[in-house]
DNA sequence: CATAGTGGGTTCCATTTTGGAACCTGTCAA
DNA sequence: TTGACAGGTTCCAAAATGGAACCCACTATG
């Protein structure tokens, strides 16, 4: 599979990786979230050739995710900033955080903590089912075609696989 | 900044995205996530190269994102699964999920849905403040350096910036 | 007026990473 | 004996990236 087509899969995390799904990418965002517009400050803080950033940055334009203001006339500047569409990837990117954070934090602990103005306390994101409230565990989650789904889709799980050779240890497998 | 680098920047972000933030690596994550063990089912269903799927198959066991495991012996045969880091990237793969199904879901609509086992409901994950319970708004999120942040930090956000020239449209620039 | 600085790029070339296809190794089944 | 299967490795050409220099419109300084 290419690149380009990557966008065309049915599959909503197939379409959102052929957007962000880029080392550098991430870095761009995470950047934007914490107010950060201008390419040389962008080149500055992330050490990304400046070739590779104006062309993520010129991916990002076209995919609605970022978008240009002029925060100045004569010399004419714009700016990079995050549409509606740009503020929506927060969940992801606090999920980067979270696990960066619980996996990878050293010794000395997290890098960052982040405030939640509404209540006050520094927290943690926990991500919850949208109907009954409850933090979601991936073995509780149960995944079925929806309206968009495309026939003989491709992202169905196969059948279970048992083997073909004697010796099996163990034949059933349980979902992930 | 070159890629080896990443995992030793005081960011949470930086460190995941060393470690997940690859296309393959996330469409590889994501058919973990539907029950996807076996070399030859991930090659078929993402159409990668074996070549550089051993390579991130390498890099995630390396990460603790994945183990191998023994399902039968003579020949011997092993299987790539989640470990609990790895399911712990979770929320990750669901705010991709979330993005795609809307920002780029198309007339026809989700192409799967989830169901939460636990109330029985197809659902849309929401990111929650551990604190108070609330769906968290970037806009509500204030950072500051944690017990783990180096001196001169990296991320920390530059002071503001008004541009140089007459003409300014906007001196003042708010948080993102 | 000449010179230097700034924001936001583009161009060029060498090095890395990918894509694509073929090939290898045990083991087993027909 | 031939073929299939799981799980790789090797090889080469094509594409992406890193590094550095250069460009342009405009402004500020001497």
């Amino acid at each position: 599979m290419r690149w380009q087509e990557l966008g065309k899969e049915a599959c909503s995390v197939a379409r959102t990786v052929s957007v962000i799904g880029d080392r550098w990418t991430l870095l761009i965002l995470r950047d934007c979230f914490l107010g950060i517009r201008r390419f040389d400050d962008f080149q500055a803080r992330l050490g990304i050739t400046r070739h590779v950033l104006a062309d993520r940055l010129r991916k990002l334009l076209q995919a609605g995710v970022l978008e240009k203001r002029p925060y100045q006339e004569r010399p004419k500047r714009e700016e990079y900033r995050l549409t509606e569409a740009g503020l929506d990837l927060y969940p992801i990117l606090m999920g980067l955080v979270r696990w960066g954070d619980r996996h990878r934090a050293g010794k000395r602990g997290r890098p960052v903590l982040h405030r939640h103005k509404a209540c006050g306390n520094d927290f943690e994101p926990v991500l919850t089912c949208s109907e009954c409230g409850e933090a979601l565990d991936p073995r509780q989650v149960h995944v079925h075609p929806g309206p968009g789904a495309r026939s003989g889709a491709h992202w169905i799980v196969p059948p279970e696989r048992t083997g073909r050779y004697t010796g099996a240890i163990k034949p059933g497998r349980s979902r992930a």
